[in-house]
DNA sequence: CGCGATTTGTGCACGCCTTCACAAGCGCCT
DNA sequence: AGGCGCTTGTGAAGGCGTGCACAAATCGCG
């Protein structure tokens, strides 16, 4: 993840405080502001008016300090002695990462894992609208999947343009992602997420993250040959495991 | 990703060379190896027997440097003037992540997503083997998928054992993830790769890995709103993104 | 056999991130 | 009104990870 910080000394005070000319937030702390929005959602739909750090940061998993950290580089949005206001908190996030706009996603490549990802409804009740299916399978064109129908990847271009599509999901198999992805980036998209095994080549201003099934799963076997390992050994301690986490039973 | 050392300073001289004793491997260093297994098998195919570590770096995306560190932590395996031996670098490298050994996997939640992970040929060809499908819908039971026959719930703690199961999969709504966590870890699972939206409370010695798809999508989300809010100001600056990578056509 | 080209392995410095610990601030109760 | 308990926001320290830059090692060639 190497960052390249843009130098915008831009103080920004100069403006109302509806756009506080982008707080340079830690990589760290982005990653885990969409675990707080979760908690927090669940907190209100809990009935809760307000959550102190302590009891944000055991719904998400996390260190209290870290959370308080992570929040007050958004601002100060909560109350000394009382804890964070949780809609406001909510509002806030939601609008640093930019879930206040319905963000249009187009999806590549409807084949298993595909068909899974355009019936998912954990897109929509986010702020992300699948608006367009693309597979290069002609027998998997027309097929309608979801209330939408899967396009002809040629189509990519024309459709792009018609939706703004600014988010492109790959889910081809992986020797056919780079084209795919050199597709995406034409038609104007600047930020991919790919589930296809492999690296992906873009232009610098393109984002991309990848979500590897089997990678994680080697990790995951990775610490049970460790944990093995170590039972096995003389000390026979109880290991202890690492990336565990805070109850938040739902 | 709280990690707790386990102090064995046990020299391992006395061991032949079979096993290390255990490297205390960075797990920043654990989660590039899988990347760095995938470029080599690919590189292997291509009909080459070595690699510099320029060119391995650059199949799995990554500083040069880096991969040598992290390799260098495995131990020597390269050969200066040359590069590293392909054949033996897979081998060392499926040896530390436990791969030699098939992993029993098994899957619960045999829904929209199960399906397709069930169906994913990408476990097989990595070491893993789904070995047992679960769900509690007593109208999923039953159901063949890929060759495996769906079981109820109930049977995990005696399928567990027969199977001696290490690592579950959670593919369960977010409100039934925790149950069923509670459930694999009492039938013996110590690994757990759960795509619930939601955080697990498991033991100490038990790993959770999460992989979630809305959270993803956010972090892309404020990127498209930084790179929006940047190219809104004055400076028209071609905003350098975040998290590219190298070429590796496939 | 020696030399230069090449590439690994690593010491080192720097920056990011995490965590502790505590002062400052807020509300409530008396 | 004042004090007290609770919680936030943050300074500082330490650890981890990254990447540069270079010495050490190896190969091939003349
Ligand atoms: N199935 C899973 O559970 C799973 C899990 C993790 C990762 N993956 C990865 O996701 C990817 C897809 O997996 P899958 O099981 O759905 O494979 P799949 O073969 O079932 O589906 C791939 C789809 O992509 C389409 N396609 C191929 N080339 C294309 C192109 N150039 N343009 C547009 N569409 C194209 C195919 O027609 C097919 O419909 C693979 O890279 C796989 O490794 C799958
Ligand atoms: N579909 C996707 O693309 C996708 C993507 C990312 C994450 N997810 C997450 O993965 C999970 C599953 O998603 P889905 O779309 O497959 O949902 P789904 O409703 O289609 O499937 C869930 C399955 O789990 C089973 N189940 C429910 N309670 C159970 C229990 N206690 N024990 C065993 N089985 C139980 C149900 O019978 C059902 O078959 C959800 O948490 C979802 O948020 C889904």
């Amino acid at each position: 993840m190497s960052q390249q910080r843009h130098g915008s000394t831009s103080g920004g005070s100069d403006r109302a405080n509806a756009v506080p000319a982008f707080p340079d937030l830690p990589e760290a702390t982005i990653a885990r502001l969409p675990e707080y929005l979760r908690a927090l959602h669940n907190l209100g739909e809990g009935g809760a008016d307000t959550i102190s750090s302590e009891g944000l940061a055991a719904a998400a998993g996390v260190n209290s300090a870290k959370l308080r950290k992570d929040l007050s580089h958004l601002g100060s949005y909560g109350t000394r002695g009382v804890g964070y206001d949780i809609a406001l908190l909510i509002e806030q996030i939601e609008y640093v990462l930019g879930l206040d706009q319905r963000r249009a996603v187009c999806l590549v490549g409807v084949g298993n894992l595909g068909h899974a990802l355009a019936g998912y409804d954990g897109f929509a009740s986010r702020g992300f609208k699948i608006v367009a299916l693309f597979d290069a399978d002609p027998s998997k064109v027309g097929e309608r999947i979801h209330g939408l129908i899967v396009r002809h990847i040629d189509e990519l271009p024309q459709v792009a343009v018609e939706e703004t599509i600014a988010i492109g999901v790959i889910a081809t198999p992986a020797g056919a992602a780079q084209a795919v992805a050199d597709e995406l980036v034409a038609a104007g998209v600047t930020s991919i997420l790919n589930f296809a095994p492999c690296v992906l080549s873009v232009p610098a201003n393109v984002d991309v993250r990848k979500v590897d099934l089997a990678i994680e799963l080697q990790i995951l076997s990775f610490h049970e040959h460790r944990k093995a390992s170590l039972t096995a050994l003389p000390g026979g301690r109880s290991a202890t495991g690492a990336g565990n986490q805070e109850a938040v039973g739902s």
